[in-house]
DNA sequence: GTACAAGTTAAAGTGAACTTGATATCAAGG
DNA sequence: CCTTGATATCAAGTTCACTTTAACTTGTAC
């Protein structure tokens, strides 16, 4: 039907109506059907928000939102789409690793209460931090 | 005996002097001892380097680094602290909750082989994309 | 019909997190 | 002695992801 207005729909994601624009223009949402120049959504838009504020949050930049919800979406996924899905799989897989590290950094620095950080084992030999670092997305670590 | 050159360190960790320089001059690393004005570190800083760039890919900014690690570490962790640490605790907890919700997204994406993305039941009715958004520091959503 | 809220565009501005450039210092090797 | 390479400082530049501003058009309320 085609009724949400980009206000209507900014509001109900919690986001700005420039931000909606700004997806549009940088590839990732399709321009959507306008009445008198302005733009008005489907409410399946608000589905496809969700689903770039969940990858947002899991460190997926535009460029790679673009790659992924940018396709028209009215094809299967592409082999491409593919690769770069099976890709970030890996990528999320590891910020969910990384994630529990953190955690479990957090948990021993509230419950050790040991005489400050420099002795608490988490910095120390045999650290889960002792091991290589494997980042994701980090930027100038060429 | 902080025998390690800024290079040596930047090195070892996998980013440049300039982040390291960069983090001292935000507060996250106390400066180090100084031979003919060159930095000279101990060993230890590559922990805590390495749990600077966990913490970073959990999604702190360098403000909330300063408030975790950038205490002298030679006292136990303040009220202060404390109350940081637990609401990251809590930020993290959302963060995974949201990265495996990306999971399933990217796995269902690459399974179903379904009629477009449209045709997915992740982006209809019923989809755990269907609640409300709940995000952490994502700016603008003021 | 007039005011006002909400929409439009293009261009410029913003904040975060570093990086880069200019210039200078210093230790070591040939 | 001189060049090389790593380091130092400081200011300015860069990238990303939007936001804000300016100037203008529309739909709705009074």
């Amino acid at each position: 039907m085609s009724t949400l207005s980009i206000g209507e729909v900014a509001r109900r994601v919690g986001i700005r109506p420039s931000a909606i624009r700004y997806y549009e223009s940088a590839g990732i949402l399709s321009a959507p059907v306008r009445v008198n120049g302005r733009r008005r959504y489907d409410p399946d838009v608000l589905h496809l928000l969700r689903a770039i504020g969940i990858a947002k949050q899991t460190g997926l930049s535009v460029a790679e939102l673009r790659e992924l919800f940018g396709g028209s979406r009215d094809e299967a996924p592409s082999a491409v789409w593919e690769e770069l899905a099976r890709r970030k799989l890996v990528e999320v897989d590891a910020l969910i690793e990384r994630a529990n590290t953190m955690k479990a950094l957090l948990e021993f620095g509230l419950r050790c209460g040991c005489l400050g950080w420099d002795e608490c084992v988490l910095f120390g030999r045999g650290s889960p931090l002792d091991t290589a670092p494997d980042r994701v997305r980090s930027p100038g670590t060429d």
